[in-house]
DNA sequence: TTGACTATGATAGTAATACTATCTTATATT
DNA sequence: AATATAAGATAGTATTACTATCATAGTCAA
């Protein structure tokens, strides 16, 4: 399946849409690279600034500060894996074969998606796992709620939650299970590579094998049915 | 029970133990009020020294920086849960038990203890709920685990995890398991308040016996027995 | 071709932040 | 009495996170 992924983000993410002009595809592009290797807090529109032969100033044009150039990147990057899972498990009936290509989707789809995308994904998903709790648990997160800075996180979640729904009727809790299945996914592989007593996950070239399988067991565990 | 909880930070995290002196004790415990208030964002050692009817240069005395004053809050937050859910599982045999009571630590202990403890509990919790993973996600947190940042947080992951592995010896990721259910009981506070559409958790006044409820639930479809 | 509009660049300036350094004073200890 | 330590007072610096203004180049419409 090869298709050209291009998210579109909620327009009250930035200031002036970075895709329609050169500068801003510059801008967003250049800043997971820059973010990826410096890290949030050293990331600041002036060095990028620098970085792509502009000004602070003009990129203040397009995002009134960096947590929202982080907001937009992460609206990105799950807006991404939404558009993925939705179009990967539409043909399909059986909701377990469903959830199975979401777990693969969840694990997979960054780190081969480097050319059919604009961003590189496997960076921006480093980036994500690392900062998308800065943006979300804040005390501002209830009016960044109603700005709808979050819609795909929240679209992403409700997918996920409706195939649980469709799994298992009387199940309780499929929101909270679909938050905990994708913090579970990024938590993994955090902490594999840099706190491995938090987790059994192992660092190395099956790190993500060894993700799909840990999400699958928890899945099939939650919701096998007492059916010997 | 009537227990006076006072954990002990390991000595890495700060410049100057703040339990030894007055100004210290003023430091961390205006820290909270403080921080519960403003945000980590807005707090500075500054508005602090001011608050206390001290001085900038004072409090970095004690410690380096806010962030490292965060690490400090932290780890007394999660030392003071592990010490309360070691000790009152101490006697109990069954480890279903043990799990039972370790989940009810980890919802009610905060607010429960704001008369035990020199710092309040309660709103410390609403501070580590926000900030945590702001100090755990980091470039910089390979090093900061090696100078055993996380030691308090990691001891109570273990002693849940242990519990978990009692339960089912033939369970696959107890570690991974331990941080879930940490997150989730994390979370679900920070969504019900904040982010509603993410969690089945309303918010009110038995939000506390909603969550407990509910990490009862996962945890009983996890690890039941198809003994029927 | 003129005029208007827009995207960007260039430059300057400000308030706040995150420190660092030094000097003084008060108090406790030996 | 001498010494050590805690903490207050003050000053200073580099960086950050903006805001404001003005100039310029390209585009499109009358």
């Amino acid at each position: 399946m090869e298709v050209y992924v291009n998210p579109r983000v909620n327009d009250q993410v930035y200031l002036k849409n970075p895709m329609e002009f050169d500068l801003g595809k510059k801008i967003i592009s250049n800043t997971v690279h820059m973010m990826h290797d410096i890290g949030f807090e050293q990331f600041t529109f002036k060095k990028l600034g620098k970085e792509i032969g502009s000004t602070e100033a003009s990129i203040y044009r397009y995002f009134p500060n960096k947590q929202r150039l982080l907001v937009y990147l992460s609206a990105w990057y799950w807006e991404f894996l939404h558009y993925l899972i939705k179009l990967k498990t539409k043909e399909i009936e059986d909701p377990k074969k469903k959830l199975k290509v979401a777990i693969k989707t969840l694990v997979y789809a960054p780190s081969e998606s480097n050319n059919n995308c604009f961003l590189e994904m496997q960076k921006l998903q480093d980036i994500v796992i690392e900062q998308f709790y800065k943006i979300i648990r804040t005390k501002r997160v209830t009016i960044q709620n109603e700005s709808g800075y979050f819609e795909s996180f929240k679209r992403l979640c409700s997918t996920l939650a409706g195939i649980f729904k469709e799994i298992d009727p009387n199940f309780n809790y499929p929101m909270t299970m679909a938050t905990a299945v994708i913090e579970m996914s990024i938590n993994n592989h955090f902490c594999s590579s840099n706190l491995p007593t938090l987790t059994e996950i192992k660092c190395g070239k099956d790190q993500k094998q060894q993700i799909e399988q840990m999400m699958t067991y928890f899945c099939e565990r939650l919701f096998k049915k007492c059916d010997c």
